[in-house]
DNA sequence: GAGTGGTCTAGACCACTTG
DNA sequence: AAGTGGTCTAGACCACTCT
């Protein structure tokens, strides 16, 4: 009947009893053996499976004692964010506004304690010629390679930043909130008064943990478009 | 030397080919064989290491191919979100305003084409006497169930609705926001003028993709705590 | 038909926890 | 000492792709 491969079909017994409640959270599973010879397959397969339940966090192996079932994560989810799809509707329109070397003691506070230059590059991103979202970015400069515009053509943040980086390697960050906005920024934005802003401040990390990057994105209410869905779909 | 089982430094020794650039996005690895010739082990071992490498999302599997390089995804992050956590220095003050049964014509339209009636629960949630969000929530109405005051302690929201439902299977939705928000939620929020406010709209599905609860979540800006931080930490 | 990954088996030895 | 999960082996058969 079933074409399942027999891993996946002890994977979803499992996860029946456990969320028909026949295991609760803190309860141990059968051992490995016990549910090699109740299901009448080798330690290997039960294993399998066992490590499925184990990533999509149904449970935790604890050596020398068993599987446990866990509690259920009920506030992880997964955003999926780059300038291209937070803002609604947007089809790449971009103005470049500055591109320019920032000395150690201009560098806004989060920058501030590293000792290097940095190069702050701003931007416009526009919805059928409209303003919709406003955008800051700093890159670590490297001393003797000049800063050519063509470059920097607009790529998500990680991968200007990972120029020379492995795009595996670096960690990142992002804030969200909602800012008083400055009168240059709702002057770029072309704000009507009482319109909001969402901003999303964006850190990158070396591998190493060092900063490597750092923006600053401003979108007007409207345009914005942020979705995050639970992390654990089970297929 | 090292105290890593095989199949660790094998996952390592890969990884490290693929972030220095010896295999690009795109190229094929060698086959499970050659693998486990050239590292002297068995092709288990080979395969729980390439299976590592998938799930942490380096390579992709093509059966009757081999395993391809992937491009690495820069734009998925993971979000930690619940009422509590997204509220700056929060510690469960909270209003009870309503608890109300609402017929089917009268629910946002989010609600409005299932064709039952939902329990409205709205609150305000206070940091030190000040009130810093304002939540609404649904949830559908079971015949016969009095909705008892008690029974709504504040739980995160997806507690609340899988009373009778596995936490496991439920599937969730955020989408953030920045609204123009009515005089009504600006007097309860004691907002001044010019002041923003984020909105977190939250919906829970059951296994089966029914909508079972549906929430509005309004933030003041100067409360508001929203972090999210790339998905692959490689530990 | 040769090569690939996908599934599965029946063992082995280890370090660890528990009585 | 017995039981548990962690690691590892050396096979087997399958469905698939490529040529």
């Amino acid at each position: 009947m079933t074409g399942l491969p027999l891993y996946m079909q002890l994977v979803n017994q499992i996860k029946e009893q456990i969320t028909k409640g026949h295991f609760l959270p803190g309860d141990i599973l059968p051992s490995e053996h016990e549910l090699a010879a109740k299901y009448n397959t080798s330690r290997t397969t039960v294993r399998k499976s066992l490590s499925i339940l184990f990533s999509e966090g149904y449970i935790i192996p604890v050596p020398g004692k068993g599987y446990f079932v866990k509690e259920p994560e009920v506030d992880s989810y997964t955003l999926y964010f780059s300038e291209k799809n937070c803002i609604e509707n947007y089809s790449g329109e971009t103005k470049l506004l500055e591109v320019s070397l920032v000395p150690t003691d201009q560098l806004p506070r989060q920058l501030a304690d590293l000792k290097d230059s940095f190069v702050k590059i701003r931007w416009l991103l526009y919805v059928d010629k409209e303003p919709a979202a406003y955008d800051i970015k700093y890159l670590p400069y490297e001393k003797g390679k000049p800063i050519i515009e063509k470059e920097i053509r607009y790529a998500t943040f990680p991968e200007m930043v990972a120029k020379h980086q492995s795009l595996f390697s670096i960690k990142k960050t992002l804030r969200i909130s909602v800012p008083v906005v400055s009168r240059e920024i709702s002057n770029l934005l072309k704000l009507d008064t009482g319109e909001s802003v969402l901003m999303i401040e964006q850190k990158i990390f070396s591998e190493q943990g060092k900063l490597i990057g750092y923006g600053q994105l401003f979108i007007r209410g409207n345009y914005c478009n942020l979705v995050a869905t639970s992390s654990y779909l089970h297929e």
